[in-house]
Parts: C-alpha cells; structure tokens; sequence
DNA sequence: ATGAGTGCAAAAAGTTTGCACCGCT
DNA sequence: AGCGGTGCAAACTTTTTGCACTCAT
C-alpha cells in the first residue's frame, strides 16, 4: 500500500516504545512487546480489531487480550508511533508514524482502500494558516474521498474480458 | 463560530431536502422539517447529541425522538445538505454543506473548538494529486490538530487575573 | 513486598434495527 | 388501503473500566 521507504529509523520501535513507557516508569512488558511486532511488521494500515485478530492465537506462547491491545494502543499513539489516520467501518485506522514521512490519503468510497500521497505544500500552507490563527499545530489529518482509479472503471474492464471470451 | 457568509442558497433547506427525499419516493415529513430547521436554525457545528436534547422538548406540539434525529441526518448527509467535518469527544461533528464555501479546520486539544480556516489552494492541490491518481475525488475532510490561541497561553492569563485582585 | 500490568467480564457510549402502531396521500 | 414514517426498546459495535490476580524488580 504504502512505496515510501522508511527514514530516520536508527532504533528499531521497540526500542523507542521502551524509552517512551520508561520516561513514565512503566516497562515493555512481554504483551507489549508482541504487540509492537505484530503492528511493526509490515507497513499497512491496521485496526485494532484486526491486531486482536491476529494475536488470538497466543505468539510466544502468550495469546494477547483485547483490552491490552487497546491499552498498548493508546499508548503506541502518546508515544508518537502511529497515528490515527482515518476512520473506516465505524473504526479507527492507525498507521506508523515512525520512520515514515508525512503523508495523506485518498480513500475509495467503493472499496474502502486507503492511497497515500505525498504533498509537501499541504504541511506548509497549515503551518502558514496555524501561524496566521495563532494555533500551535502539532499535526493534521487528511483525508481525499471519492473513487479510487481501479474502481471508478470496472465495467469497461468486464466489458473487454467478456469480448475476448 | 463561522465567520463566512451564505452563498448560492436560491432555496431553503428544507426545500432542498424535501426535493431530494422526493428523488427517492419519501417525504418531508414533520418530524424531517423540525429536524432541518433546527440543524440550520443557526452554523454552528453539531453533533446528533446536542441535535436531540434540542429537540427533546416538544416543537410545535411534536416531540422527535432519537431514532429519527439519527435517520434523518443520515439522509440529510446522502443530500448533501451536510457533512461530516470531524470527530470529537467520540462523536461525528457536523456542519452545513449547503450554501457555504468549502473550508477545513483547527481542532484544539484543549477546548475542543473548532476553527474555521479557507484556503483554495489545499483544494487546488487536491484536485492536481487526484488527477495524477486518477482518483475521482468528491470532497475531503482536513483536520489540523493542535492547541488554539487562547488555550496555548492560560497561564499568564490567570496569572494577570490574580494580579489584580 | 510493591507497584505496574494483565485478563476477564461488565459497563459505557454511540448508533442501528425490529416491530407494532401511526398518518399522509 | 397502502406504504412510508415514527417511537420505543432491544440489539450491536467499538472502546473503556473495575477488579482480582500476576509478574518483575
């Protein structure tokens, strides 16, 4: 889903979830750790019924509750790991916000996918607006809605399959 | 909250509405028309919470319940009257999307107001990343997050306030 | 021992829905 | 009469929380 590469990333997230939870004095606990895995393993979008999903058959020999998923989850977002980026299916999407550049979303009304874009210009016309009002930005969420490439063309796609039958 | 003057607004709300539900078989009923009329009764944003305590007290000898606040604003939002702007205290804020120029917001972690900001070229720049996608794009939803203004410097306020006493 | 952390189940909170009754056309 | 519409309460979904128990230091 996502061809940007990664940047910044001199300590693996783990790592930076530890320094974070000790500047708090909590720990990474062993579900917390399974946790950060699971949701760093890849670079897709996730929501948390999907992470609990994929953490009900137990990972070192640990099967992890919802409510920690939740919990950890909240403080993966303080921690300034992921963010929230969109809301889909009544649910939060997040993705990392670690080690990736800023970016925003098309989301397809059809299929519900999400396409990152790049814009640069986006993030400084806020910053010039937040300038302008006053307003200490810390970050934005944007998101594009209507029907994404792939979708906005199937019939004429069925059309040409069902001419070569 | 809304400093923007109305536009292109030929026809009432509900008149609009009442067309739209007419495009589908349905009609305006009372229960539909006192909802409308008190979603525009003023701009502010909204949610469906505030929407039905208004109108927990009879209107016009009708008491409209819960249910129908819920239903009717998901139709007036299939209309097009209005739309989903962002979310806030865990629940979908509302605003008119009739009459008035397309704009985004600053959403203040502190107070939770939101602030109204115009700026052409982050929707200029939308339509060009959405051509380059080949994404058909029907509108976006921009949310800057951050402290406002006034929330950013309460201390030296209150600080001044204890001066003077 | 002590305080953080977890799982579980119950509870919130927001939203949707089944159903019987109501009312407009 | 007929179909759309409404209110009510129950159901559902997602997320939060109280509590007793566990674990690491």
């Amino acid at each position: 889903m996502s061809d940007f590469a990664p940047q910044n990333v001199a300590v693996a997230p783990e790592e930076k979830f530890r320094e974070f939870l000790a500047t708090r004095g909590k720990r990474l606990t062993q579900e917390r750790e399974i946790i950060v895995r699971e949701i760093f393993s890849d670079h897709e979008h996730f929501d948390v019924d999907e992470i609990v999903a994929r953490l009900d058959k137990p990972q070192d020999g640990r099967r992890v509750s919802r409510a920690t998923v939740y919990r950890t989850i909240a403080q993966l977002e303080e921690a300034g790991l992921i963010r929230k980026v969109a809301r889909a299916n009544d649910r939060e999407v997040y993705e990392h916000d670690y080690g990736y550049p800023q970016h925003d979303h098309f989301i397809c009304a059809k299929c519900n996918s999400l396409t990152e874009f790049r814009n640069e210009e986006i993030s400084a016309i806020l910053e010039r607006v937040a300038l302008e009002l006053g307003f200490r930005m810390s970050g934005h969420r944007l998101e594009a809605h209507g029907i994404c490439a792939t979708c906005a063309k199937p019939p004429a796609r069925r059309h040409h399959k069902l001419d070569m039958i």
